[in-house]
DNA sequence: CCGTTAACTTACCGCCGATAACTTAGCTCG
DNA sequence: CGAGCTAAGTTATCGGCGGTAAGTTAACGG
């Protein structure tokens, strides 16, 4: 509610000479502050960007090429506070309970932040030059290596992390976009949903593993001759 | 390319009286293939689809009561589609086999109407008062039957369908909204990647169940003492 | 103190969703 | 048949959008 000190006497003060890079910040957060309070993706016009910052909208255009780049360094930003996230806290645990927590963080931030969220995920990188946006990003190179971890304490097979980590991305990113995309469903505590989606990702992972990649029949069989623990 | 038959001096023919029902479904076709045909959310504009049925664009808010009454019927279109791939072919399938087919015929259908997929899954219904959009459909309630039937013949236990129903959606969900949004991971082929992912979903909840919810350290414990089958 | 130029602004374009007011074609009924 | 009602459209217009061209001004180097 409170206004940009903008008084229309006293317009902005202009920068210094090579200050450009600072109102690209400060575009930057406008854009993601206006995401969060919204909660809409369309709220976040470059004319609504370009008033919170107390500038006209061609200004915009002076530090972002289009829209579509101003949108693009918000998805970065997200996926870098993503990582933080992710990796926070994890000291003295071990490789499972690390994968546990990592899902979890990242289904909180998506359930947190929804629409930045779902601006992250569901914004497709036209250019085909980058080929692997996401997965240059700090965030997923720290899941493998979790992962590469898990496999090495037995709980998968050992090989190529990164399609195991697709998998278990997969299945977060499942639980928390339909979670925000179908909120009248009766999801009951989203915590204990998004807990139960990750274990099974997790198990079924591990026991296909064990398994050599059974095939229905194959793993009901399996299956029915098991016993539960006492 | 080919115009649709609207030649300047021959304006559209005007519909029968009581036909007005009938340039609805027009005006729907017309939005669906927009969609399809241009890959693109934003290119479906009332305009766009106007033009495309040969009528003014105020002429459709006779139809439709605003853009977002006319993506939701667009929606529903989309289930609709859904529930009829999901249940083709399925005689003489087994329960489990059932619910294998159930989820790759979803998953296929995302990927051959990539847009029409997102559409469906990221629109969020403003309005409280429909309190299950989604489960109220055809496609759902096929689904938690198979459900059932996997539960009497021991894969899951017995109870509620709907929550294994719900994260069973959220792996296929997440798979295929996350092959959709970053074309350019390293995929593979997608119907393997999605069949790993639900067999992993399924394959996890049927060993949690036999568990009861176990935490890591419980799995993980189970887990080491297993063999594999010869 | 003067010229250069980075850092903006003003003015505008075409497209968007949506509404109000107008026109016209199809039907009913005397 | 033909007068009149009204469903089924149209034309005209609004404010807001992304984006661009051209003008203005303030900070700095010489």
């Amino acid at each position: 509610m409170s206004e940009v000190p903008d008084v229309p006497g006293t317009p902005r003060r202009r920068a210094r000479r090579g200050a450009g890079e600072q109102l690209r910040g400060e575009i930057l957060t406008a854009a993601k502050d206006l995401l969060a309070e919204t909660g809409s993706a369309d709220a976040v016009s470059i004319r609504a960007v370009a008033d919170r910052v107390g500038i006209t909208s061609p200004s915009i255009y002076l530090h972002f090429a289009d829209k579509k780049a101003l949108l693009d360094a918000v998805v970065a930003d997200v996926f870098a506070t993503l990582d933080e996230l992710m990796n926070a806290g994890l000291e003295g645990l071990d490789p499972l309970e690390r994968l546990c927590q990592q899902g979890m963080a990242y289904v909180r931030f998506a359930l947190a932040s929804p629409e930045h969220y779902r601006l992250a995920t569901t914004y497709t990188r036209a250019e085909l030059g980058d080929v692997d946006l996401v997965m240059q990003t700090a965030a997923f190179a720290h899941f493998t290596d979790t992962i590469t971890e898990c496999m090495a304490a037995g709980l998968f097979a050992t090989g190529d992390p990164t399609p195991i980590a697709i998998d278990l991305w997969a299945a977060a990113h499942g639980i928390a976009s339909l979670i925000i995309a179908k909120p009248y469903l009766p999801w009951g505590d989203p915590e204990e949903v998004a807990y139960r989606v990750l274990r099974a990702a997790g198990v079924g992972r591990s026991i296909s593993d064990l398994l050599g990649d059974p095939d229905p029949q194959a793993f009901a069989a399996w299956r029915s001759q098991l016993k539960a623990p006492d």
